[in-house]
DNA sequence: AATGTTATACGAAAAATTTCGTATCCGCAA
DNA sequence: TTGCGGATACGAAATTTTTCGTATAACATT
């Protein structure tokens, strides 16, 4: 699966965030969201390329399509994460976290559940001792 | 301080690991590490509109000029975490940490490091009500 | 001094991404 | 039926990023 772009990322964020959608729904979206307008057919005509490209798929049966992301959000976004950590943190993932924790804050039930995660991490690893 | 693109990134990494040096040792180490050939006065012009964006500084008083990176490697690489988080996680830090730790693995050094810090930000959580 | 090697400068092609104008079609309401 | 609103298709401009060719100057070696 080709790596989305910057500007295809807001496309499928939408289409996870509302379901299958048409293109005036996400085009919509987009300027609500982001600052600046967008026109109609330039949300039409990145979908048509990421149609293509095999990141969406829709369903041309009635006039108006409805477009859906084909992959789902958890696989594309640990790609996302993989190729982020390779090329600034040369693969160490735990100078990622690390910097992320130190940056963001986090509330204590989330922490409280990444706390959890490590635990189970490192009996994992013991177990393969 | 203008976001680096990602070949901006390349040559910054390369700066950061050996420090101060010519387009000549940042285009062979590009071409050590990278798979395909890249050309030297790529990297050169390259590297005189990154001075241009102020991301890199460079000494011309020799003829051979040497490069340096404008920015310290912690800050430049957590404002490209922060831009990741936001555009990828939509701000969650904690969705992050735990793709992260559910996808690439941490020694057990790392993962008491972060342990450390995760008990760090719960009491400065709880100091803070 | 002459020659070959190695620099930088710079314009511009090439490639990737984003944006939009225009043609055209379909369906519904007057 | 005629016309209007809203939909897709598609070419192509505009932007951003990457790449490289060529001109030219500085240095080293003979």
């Amino acid at each position: 699966m080709a790596k989305p772009t910057e500007g295809e990322l807001e496309i499928l964020q939408v289409l996870w965030s509302v379901g299958p959608a048409t293109v005036r729904t996400v085009n919509e979206q987009l300027n609500t969201l982001s600052a600046k307008e967008i026109g109609y057919t330039t949300t039409l005509k990145l979908m048509q390329l990421m149609v293509e490209k095999g990141l969406l798929r829709r369903d041309t049966a009635a006039r108006t399509h409805v477009y859906v992301a084909a992959a789902d959000e958890g696989s594309v976004k640990r790609n996302l994460l993989h190729q982020f950590v390779d090329k600034t943190f040369r693969g160490s993932a735990a100078q990622l976290v690390m910097e992320a924790l130190g940056q963001h804050q986090a509330s204590d039930d989330e922490l409280a559940e990444i706390k959890q995660l490590i635990e189970k991490m490192e009996k994992d690893q013991n177990k393969t001792l």
